[in-house]
Order: C-alpha cells, then structure tokens, then sequence
DNA sequence: TATTATTGTAACATTATGTTACAATAAGGC
DNA sequence: GCCTTATTGTAACATAATGTTACAATAATA
C-alpha cells in the first residue's frame, strides 16, 4: 500500500513525520472530591497553560492518535474517547507561545516552521477514573495536572472554549449514551453518581426520581457489602454491570 | 496578521493555495416526492460517483469554507449546515479515482501529488429546499445531481458510510435542533411535514401526537389560506414563525 | 346529494417524571 | 447501651408527556 514505514513513538523529540496544520486536542474529564476536573499542561518558563494535545502520524488512524495522545499524558488504556468538534477558524493559533517554547527547547525554527502556522484542530473528550491516572508531562510543556474545571486559567489560543464545547457535548450525551461511569470507580454508591451527574449538569437533581431512572436502566448491580463510615443508614454500593460494560 | 492577501475564488482550476491533507465533504439533503435526496457529483469518464467536496483556502475559516462549498453546488446563501465528524482513518483513500481525472484534465502530478495524498476529511451536512436548488457541476466531476437516499450507488472512498453517519446524526439532532423546516418549502401541511419526519426517522408516527407536539412547539403559524386539491377536507397551512427563524 | 378520503381535535390510556413522606439504620455522644 | 443525627431505600401520590382511539367536519368527485 505505501513505501512507508511505521513511525517509531517520538517521545524524545517534536518529530516531523506528522500531517502538518493538523491536530488533537483532548480534553481529558476526571472527577473527584465533588469537581470535575480537567488535566492541563503547563509551560513552567512562560507559564503558558494548555490542553494535552498532539499530531498525526501520517500512517496514523484518526481514533489511534486520539487514544495514543490521550494514553501518553494519563497512563490509561482503553479509554473513553469521544470526538465531538472541529476548532478551524483561520488565526485561532497564535504563534508566539510555541516559538517561545521552540527558543527554549532549543530547536531551530524560522518563521514559516510548520509549528508556528495554522493548525485545525480536532476536538475529543475523555472519560477517565481520576484515581487511576499518572499525569505525565511532555516533550512541550514540561508539567501536567489536574485542574478544576471551576478554576481552569486563560489558556493558550482557544483552549478555553474548546474545554466549553467539550462540556456541553458531554451534557448532551449524558443520557443519551451512557457514559458517566467512566469517571467513576468500580464500585460506588448511588448518592456518589448523583453528585457526579448534578456537577456535571450544574443542577440539582431529587433522589428518589434519580434512583428511579438509574435503577430503572438495569446497567447496575449490587455489591455484596454496604459502604459505611458516615454517621447514618449504610448506602448499597454498586458496579456496573458486566454484560453493559 | 500575515503577509498573504485573501485569495480569489478558484473556480476554473485546481488551486494550490489550499492547506493540505485536509478536505470538506458536504453531505446535502433535500426532500422531495416523499424521498430524502442526496446531491452527488459524478465523473462521467469513468462513472465515479462521489459526495461534493472542497478545499480549505489557507486563510479561510473552516465553516466559511463549508458555506462557500455547498453555496457552489447548490446556488444558495445561507445553508443550514453542521458538521458532524471527522473521518480520518489511514487508507480511507484510495489514489486511483483521483489520479484518473487529474490525467483526464491534463493536470501535471507525480505520484506524491498532494491530491493523491492522505486525506482528513471533515464531514458537514446541510438541509436544504429542494425546490431551491439549482445543481451545478465543478472542475473536477462534470455532473451534479439529486439521488434518491435509499438508490445511492457505490460511492468514491468512504463517501457511503459518510452519507450513513450523516443521516445517524441528522436523526438525533431532529428532536433536540427543530431543523427539520430546513428541508421544507415556505408552505406546508402538518401532514407534509409529519412525512418528512417519518421519512427521516424510518418510522411512522401516529396523526394527533405529532401534531399536538409540533404545535405544541409554538413556532408555526397558519397561514390564511387552506390547503385544496384532494377529495376530501382541506388542511391548513403552515408556515415557521417570524420570530423563531 | 351521497360518497370518499383525510383533517382537526377531543378524550382516554399509559408511561415517564416530579414531589412528598416515612421507616430503616450506621456512627457518635452521652 | 440508648438516644440523636444524618442519610438511605422505597412507597405513594401528583403532574406532565406521550400513545391510542374515536369522531365530527369537509373538499372534491361521482
């Protein structure tokens, strides 16, 4: 099919075996301690703030450099990936912030370096188990961390609306697709998915009506032992259930 | 900003001032005759049958270049589109096709031609009045017309499942987006427009529940006149209110 | 003028969702 | 140990949304 070779993974250095004006955004989801959070990179020098992002191999499927991307920056496999938007407004990409990284990390670049010209960029969101994620910095930016979604700062370009974008897809496919566990432990009690689903809807929802529908889906199954150690009757733990999963 | 000035419209030959790797493929529908349509170019040489498609110019922003590709086939302004995913998969594109019609043009290429190179391609569909539509032909495929949803032939690359995904997110965004008028003309019945719901859901609807729905919307209003021409009651006509469109 | 097909809408049935209420109970304080 | 507290599981009822049946109204045609 093609005289190419697979690209090794260039962990080492900003490879030029990439599409060039393409590339990834991820916004990667986690929730803990009632907020949901986003996992950023930051440029300590500069202080530039950005979302985990990358190229495409050329002999790269789409999804895999999504996943790729995505498993680089959290440690995880098989995770929850949705692409939900294109970002390719003509001057989204302000070059300044990457040619200062470029200065800094020491590599040669003039003006028209296929770095510092516009990017489309594709949009996907993850779903991932906070508690499981090792965040790992880049060749880029040299620290990443989780950040609330309440407190994210002015990102670099347009990252700010993309995380909004990345929000409201995920609002929508709440309940049409079934994927709020991804963000979940395996085990967890009812009360713990509705504080994840009123932080991720921004509203307040009535339990019994939350049970009901939940329940009512027959995706969850009772764990043999209750949670305790609050000062109250002892909630049921749950998991969802293997043929769903 | 840039040094570049915006670049003319390049209607008479395949221009080189687009970003590469990266094309719009523009799913149109329109409704007539009870059928859903899809607009569809076709290279008659060698019978290619393809989805119409375009470039992005480098310093054009991504739906502007949608707007002014689907304005192009189609005649018309302000096109309701939206664009719904991102087919990047390696090897979706097969070279051949291509490379024929470059040849049959007499336009110079090596194999390494950008035309003949990897493609992303961002997928945009747009609901259009059919009756509205003047098709017109590009450089490339030297006809331009409507096909019945349900007779599409084999389609260039992986334009069939574009069209199939297309149609999946036309469907769910019906109820949550209220763009099914698009499709319609000024005027209409309610049971013309609960056809056109039944066409695109692929399921038939029962009389007073999707009348009492979609007036219960409050977005239409009766137009003085009834409908007539059939043996039998004459329904009142439609039209979508001032103040929602 | 009767027939036919289809419309507009009322009425009722069923399901889904919103809301109130209350007994059950794990941990902590006395 | 026993009472208090906070929270759970679930029943019960209220309201809203949707599914279904029924029927009078009427434009064209014979």
């Amino acid at each position: 099919m093609s005289k190419d070779k697979p690209v090794e993974n260039e962990t080492g250095a900003i490879g030029t075996n990439f599409m060039h004006g393409l590339a990834i955004d991820a916004v990667i989801f986690g929730f803990h301690d009632h907020q949901l959070k986003v996992l950023l990179m930051r440029y300590n020098k500069t202080g530039v703030v950005a979302l985990p992002g990358g190229f495409i191999h050329k002999i790269e499927n789409l999804n895999d450099a999504a996943n790729r991307i995505v498993s680089e920056r959290t440690g995880l496999q098989d995770i929850y990936l949705e692409q939900f938007y294109v970002f390719g407004d003509y001057g989204r990409s302000d070059p300044q912030p990457m040619k200062d990284i470029l200065t800094a990390n020491g590599i040669e670049h003039d003006d028209d370096h296929w770095l510092l010209q516009r990017f489309i960029s594709i949009g996907y969101y993850a779903l991932v188990d906070f508690t499981k994620v090792v965040p790992k910095p880049d060749t880029i930016f040299d620290s990443c961390a989780w950040y609330d979604l309440t407190g994210v700062p002015q990102l670099m370009q347009d990252h700010n609306s993309i995380i909004q974008k990345a929000l409201e897809s995920l609002r929508n496919d709440l309940d049409n697709k079934l994927i709020a566990f991804n963000l979940m432990q395996e085990e967890f009690t009812l009360g713990d998915l509705q504080i994840l689903y009123e932080t991720i809807l921004d509203k307040k929802l009535l339990r019994p009506a939350f049970q009901r529908k939940i329940l009512g889906l027959g995706i969850l199954e009772r764990v043999a032992k209750k949670w305790t150690g609050g000062a109250h009757k002892a909630p049921y733990l749950y998991r969802f259930s293997k043929p769903f999963l």
